[in-house]
DNA sequence: TTTATCGTAACATAAATTGTTACATGAAAA
DNA sequence: TTTTCATGTAACAATTTATGTTACGATAAA
């Protein structure tokens, strides 16, 4: 598939979608060509690959979107604050990695595949 | 303590102080005097002010910095990632804010309390 | 040789957050 | 009564981050 196709079906930049993608490659999970032909294929097992790696591949971009507002501020408030908070942080986090890692590309693949064959249902 | 005053502590605006403690304020957690003497004063008791309070008083503002680009789309394959995710950011979701239940400001103090006497301890 | 594609740097735009200024309002002290 | 100190709030500015765009070189197949 090309950037350019992956690009209208997220409704994006081809530019955007390669910046991403090259990620995925670095990780081994997708391959490039260029010229005639060119575009992404997935190399890695579907099986295999889990949300968990995609997120690592890409980053491991910032999950909460709030939290603490210094690391380690010299306010004993805020250390109560932070202390509070981050166990707090760590656990959801770790919840939701470990949801992430049991979520494999087959999965996603079985998934698409009922919504699939429902739609076509649908059409008669 | 006045805005001006909780501003020099966090390290930012007396204004940005005011718009932030105002919700707190509507929320009845605390109130707010003006000319001589003003400032702020916590108003509710410290033992029944939880964390998710807090952040229900503030507007529920955004738990996740990632999460799905759209919310009902009409790609197949983005309804599938969408739905393998959707179940794990409510799980994680909601561990957080239960956390958040179980944190009252009285906690914080008591909290607060023994790091102010380790840190004196320490001075001798 | 032409066409199609990625790779990448550089720049532009957009959106959200945060910070700032200005001034009106109110309350206590002098 | 006047002065001083504080919040309330609107309007605007600055910053940051993410996203989008343009341009062009490199590469591969038709």
């Amino acid at each position: 598939m090309t950037s350019e196709a992956i690009a209208q079906c997220l409704g994006t930049n081809p530019v955007v979608v390669r910046r991403t993608m090259g990620f995925l490659r670095e990780a081994g999970i997708v391959s490039s060509g260029r010229g005639h032909a060119g575009g992404w294929s997935i190399t890695a097992d579907l099986a295999i690959v889990t949300l968990q790696q995609l997120h690592e591949a890409l980053g491991e971009p910032a999950i909460f979107a709030i939290g603490n507002r210094t690391e380690n501020p010299s306010c004993l408030v805020e250390q109560s604050v932070n202390a509070a908070l981050e166990d707090a942080f760590a656990d959801a986090e770790a919840l939701l990695l470990d949801r992430f890692a049991n979520v494999t590309l087959a999965d996603l693949a079985a998934d698409f595949s009922r919504r699939n064959a429902d739609m076509l249902k649908q059409k008669d």
